[in-house]
DNA sequence: TGGATATACGACTATTCCAGTCCTATTTCA
DNA sequence: TGAAATAGGACTGGAATAGTCGTATATCCA
C-alpha cells in the first residue's frame, strides 16, 4: 500500500550517488546504471525528470550528463516523488484529487473528509525528510 | 503512491456505517453496498475479511449479518489496511520485506537502510489513527 | 420442511498501472 | 563527420487492482 515506486527508488539511488560524488562533478546515465544494475532507458528518463523539474542540469553531447544544483538538505524526499509520478506523493484518498463530480459516490462519501487529516500528517512527515537524511 | 486502494476505502466507510449506527445493531452487506452504491460483490468479501480478523462478527441465515466487535477508539486503520491488504501497510522499500537475498541489486543498493526511519514514521502515523477519529 | 435471505469462498474476467524496451531526434565535442 | 551523450514519444509484457459469477452453506420462518 505505501511503497515507494521502482522509478523513485532508482531517482533516489541516482540523486544519493551524485550527492556522495561531490557538487561539482557530471554523471553520466550509463555510468550510473552501471553502477547499480539499473535498466538504463528506464533511468534516463528519471534522470530527465529530474532535469526538468531542477534538481539536476543537464548536458548534451560528448562529455555530458547531468551535474547537481542543490544540496542534500534542500531536497524533499515529497518532492522528487512529485517529480518522478507527476502527482503529489500523498493522495490519500482516490477522490480526493479533483473536482467532487469526479467521484461517483462523493454525496455519500463519508470518510474523505476525516481523511484529510491523515493526508497531512502523512505529508509531514514525508516534506521533513530530505536527502541529506539519507545518509 | 500513497493512496488507499477501493478496498480500503470501502471496508472505512462500511465500519464508520456501522460505528454511526450503533453497536449492538447487525448490518448486512446489501444494505451498506446500496445505501453507498458500492459494488455488493466486493464489499462482501471485504465484509468477510473484517469478520475473519475480529473486527466484526458475522450472522449467517435470514436476519443475519454483521456486528460490530470493538469500539471505534480500539480500531486501528494500519490494522485495517493489513487485513484488507494482506500485508503492512508499509513496506516502503520493495526488497525492505525479506531475505537480502531476493533483492537483486542489495549488494550496491544505498537508499534501504536510510528509509527505514521513514518506514517508522510513517507507520507511526498509521498506528496513531484510529477510526475514532474519522468522525 | 422448503423457500427466502443471508454469509462463505473459490474461480474467473476486465482494466489499469508499472516496469521496461525500442526507436528516432538532437546536441556537442574532437 | 562520427561518437557519445541527452530528449522524448510509442510500445509491450506482466502484475496488481477492481469487479463479476457461480455455488455452497447456514438460518429463519411460514
Amino acid at each position: 500500500m505505501f511503497q515507494l515506486s521502482k522509478k523513485v527508488e532508482y531517482a533516489l539511488i541516482a540523486i544519493r550517488h551524485m550527492v556522495s560524488g561531490g557538487k561539482g562533478k557530471i554523471y553520466t546515465t550509463k555510468e550510473i546504471a552501471d553502477r547499480y544494475q539499473l535498466p538504463y532507458e528506464l533511468l534516463a528518463k528519471i534522470m530527465q525528470k529530474l532535469s526538468k523539474q531542477g534538481f539536476i542540469t543537464s548536458y548534451q553531447g560528448v562529455n555530458g550528463g547531468y551535474m547537481l544544483v542543490h544540496n542534500p538538505a534542500e531536497m524533499k524526499v515529497a518532492d522528487i516523488i512529485h517529480t518522478i509520478e507527476g502527482k503529489p506523493a500523498v493522495t490519500i484518498v482516490q477522490c480526493e484529487s479533483s473536482s467532487l463530480e469526479e467521484c461517483s459516490i462523493h454525496t455519500t462519501c463519508t470518510i474523505k473528509n476525516p481523511l484529510i487529516k491523515l493526508q497531512s500528517n502523512l505529508n509531514k512527515v514525508l516534506d521533513e525528510l530530505t536527502v541529506m537524511e539519507m545518509f
